[in-house]
DNA sequence: AATTTCACACCTAGGTGTGAAATT
DNA sequence: AATTTCACACCTAGGTGTGAAATT
């Protein structure tokens, strides 16, 4: 429910009128990465849209619905990319027009407006200060509050000294944004082209579209734990675990995450991420809290969180290469030993955790275990990922990068990848 | 102009009203041949939309703009595909629920609905008698006359007294129409694919989409003539003439006609529709008067009238195998002797003949000047069809067809098509 | 036998972020 | 160096007639 803003008494054709933001669950998650709008020349429409669902007209009273855009302060901002934070770049530029947007069903009877969600898609964002479309003008890196205004259409003659009274306000919190000319927060841009269908052609990861030549997954019962495989390799009964990042099929099970343990041997992964996963909700616990000295702090909490396992800071081998994931979030595995290890004796956090199994070292150094995912993007060759495969399950995403990484320290020579990763998944230095 | 209908006195906000068709042009060339309006369950757009300009309004009174569909008589119709006619087929079924279509703009000022064209795109037609979109329901087989109605929304309280003075009716009779569940009138449908953008998948002949083997055709000056070729065959000074009907280029110049002259030997060659051909106007008198005796007269009359050239009866060697066009006439060739003929001579129509050039027979029979066009369509190969080149010319389309029966007849052997023309460029028996 | 329905390929119209180039 | 612009590939959304199948 919207805020509305107390202005004096209200006629009762709007003083009982209530509104519900649409996609709340969308913004709250845009909100809180710092929303980013994009405004153009030519107008940009907003995403997410502004919907609202709307309560307690006057069914045969005629109504206005309008959206206005207001300032949230007098400054003007730039994006840190280092800090990935917004920073404060110093006063607001001039004011631009100020402009209202009308819906476009404007005026109609409040039974129409109440039959169904009411959509601002056809308004739009720009840059242009002599646009001369009807577009609502914005200062680029400047941050705007939406307002949105229900106006009761008075049929009496002298509405014009009933203005005040005759239409209430409201303000959606979690709609506030930066006007943007380019996305600064790489967040920003994956969350739009994972949520808005319009961008669904940058969707590199969609499950999909990937091409693996392994046979189609079958569905996997929740919870489901594979027993673990022979040992090998050395003889020692240590443990390799791979907290996995879900090949941002998010638009699947955003909330949980397909944790994979890697069965025999010898070595405890677990990514820290130097950010926050808050849209993904992949690692919920995932970032640096201030509490943890460093990243092998951060992988062990993880670890002890999400799958009930306490692993002695003693007992970790180091920290493998960093990897970025699709967000542009720095993925640091960190590898320990973990010694004999029964997978049932886990308590995963039904809450983060999705499925747990094993997955034997000897088997993935096995050719036919390993496999490659040709990505295409635009009708063009881009780039090549491995993929595992065990039975009914895939290891593949960030997960596969790390896991050939582990394989290249562990086992040297006997495992060699295919073909280079590009550049652009890992860290320089 | 619209008719308005009289009706009594009417408010002043709506007496100056006067209205103006778009696309008028276009609405009497389906008019002439029959307009027919597709109907469905799901509801059909109008082709042509049905737009309007309008003048005189008050420009700061509100008014309403309504369209609604009359039917034009109490009778039922069937399509009589042998005589290309429509016959009354009975009495009309039960009248449809009477719906009106407000323009989505409504209500609007004067002033804005004057500011540009009044388009009602939105507007759609169904058969679905239980209709629950608000679409216009009508009775396929049946004819209907869609109305226009301005209303002035009086502001005064009792404005329901006054419902009678404060609107205004117009009506085009250019804009009535036949409603069916699909085209019956071969026309029709290819008036429609020609002129409607969402239909430009099936236009096959455009000249853009072709591709044939030959360099761009540069673009040739009005009128201009090509000196006859030398005569190489049998000596005679006969003629080969075939007024062309252009491939169908109809968006290029549709009230104009490419007139191929084929020079030497021996032919004149002239083909007659047996059915009008109205909207291309590519033969203005090329249908079937009934003056005509038959499809040479018709033959004899088209080359008179359009070339200026005389050619008696006796000239006439015979008729060739017909052929269908685009919009499925019977093209019948006549071929006839015209003995030695200085093109230089003709008088062409300039309202009908944009150009006039011969082709040696020689040159014809040469293979390099044989080119093929394959047609695709949905992506599937489709057919094949002749191409003859002459410098900047080619010959191709119904002209190109006609011209390989003629090499046929005229030097068997000397001349093989090199790909089957599918059988339904052909008249069976 | 005539009419209607339906999945379909193929368009138009327009909403996306991309990444190089232009601008400030 | 930061910001803005632009042509572009790639989508969504939906308007066409087609032609086989279903219906009347």
């Amino acid at each position: 429910m919207g805020e509305p803003t107390g202005q004096g008494p209200k006629n009762p054709h709007v003083s009982s009128v209530t509104v519900q933001l649409e996609m709340k669950a969308l913004w709250e998650e845009f909100n809180q990465l710092g929303t980013e709008m994009i405004v153009t020349k030519a107008g940009r429409r907003m995403f997410p849209t502004f919907q609202v669902k709307i309560l307690g007209m006057d069914s045969l009273a005629d109504y206005a619905l309008l959206m206005d855009f207001v300032p949230l302060d007098d400054k003007r901002y730039r994006y840190a990319f280092h800090s990935s934070a917004w920073l404060v770049a110093g006063k607001a530029d001039p004011a631009t027009p100020g402009r209202v947007h009308f819906h476009p069903d404007s005026p109609a009877k409040g039974a129409q407006w109440m039959r169904q969600i009411v959509s601002f898609d056809k308004l739009k964002l720009t840059n242009n200060l002599l646009d001369d479309n009807g577009h609502i003008i914005l200062n680029s890196m400047h941050r705007y509050q939406p307002r949105f205004h229900v106006v009761f259409v008075d049929p009496r003659k002298d509405s014009e000294r009933y203005a005040q009274e005759n239409f209430k306000s409201f303000v959606f919190t979690e709609t506030q944004f930066t006007a943007v000319t380019a996305y600064q927060n790489h967040r920003i841009t994956q969350l739009k082209i994972a949520s808005n269908p319009f961008a669904k052609g940058f969707r590199e990861s969609d499950p999909d579209s990937w091409t693996a030549s392994a046979q189609p997954l079958p569905s996997v019962p929740a919870r489901s734990r594979s027993s673990l495989g022979p040992c090998l390799l050395r003889g020692s009964a240590e443990q390799e675990k791979d907290p996995n990042k879900a090949p941002a099929s998010t638009s699947r099970s955003p909330a949980r995450l397909h944790h994979q343990l890697l069965a025999s041997p010898e070595a405890l992964l677990a990514p820290a991420t130097y950010r926050a996963l808050a849209y993904q909700d992949l690692f919920p616990g995932g970032k640096c809290d201030p509490a943890d000295q460093d990243v092998v702090h951060t992988a062990l909490r993880e670890t002890r969180e999400e799958l009930g396992l306490a692993v002695p800071e003693d007992d970790v081998w180091g920290v493998l290469q960093p990897v970025y994931d699709q967000a542009k979030n720095t993925v640091v595995p960190v590898l320990a030993g973990v010694g004999p290890l029964d997978p049932q004796s886990l308590q995963p956090n039904p809450e983060e955790v999705e499925e747990v199994f094993a997955l034997p070292l000897a088997h993935l150094l096995q050719a036919q275990n390993q496999g490659y995912t040709h990505f295409c993007k635009g009708g063009h060759f881009r780039y090549t990922m491995p993929v595992f495969l065990h039975g009914p399950h895939r290891v593949w995403g960030l997960t596969a990068i790390i896991t050939e990484f582990t394989l290249q320290v562990l086992v040297p020579g006997a495992y060699q990848p295919r073909l280079d990763i590009p550049g652009a998944w890992r860290l320089r230095g």
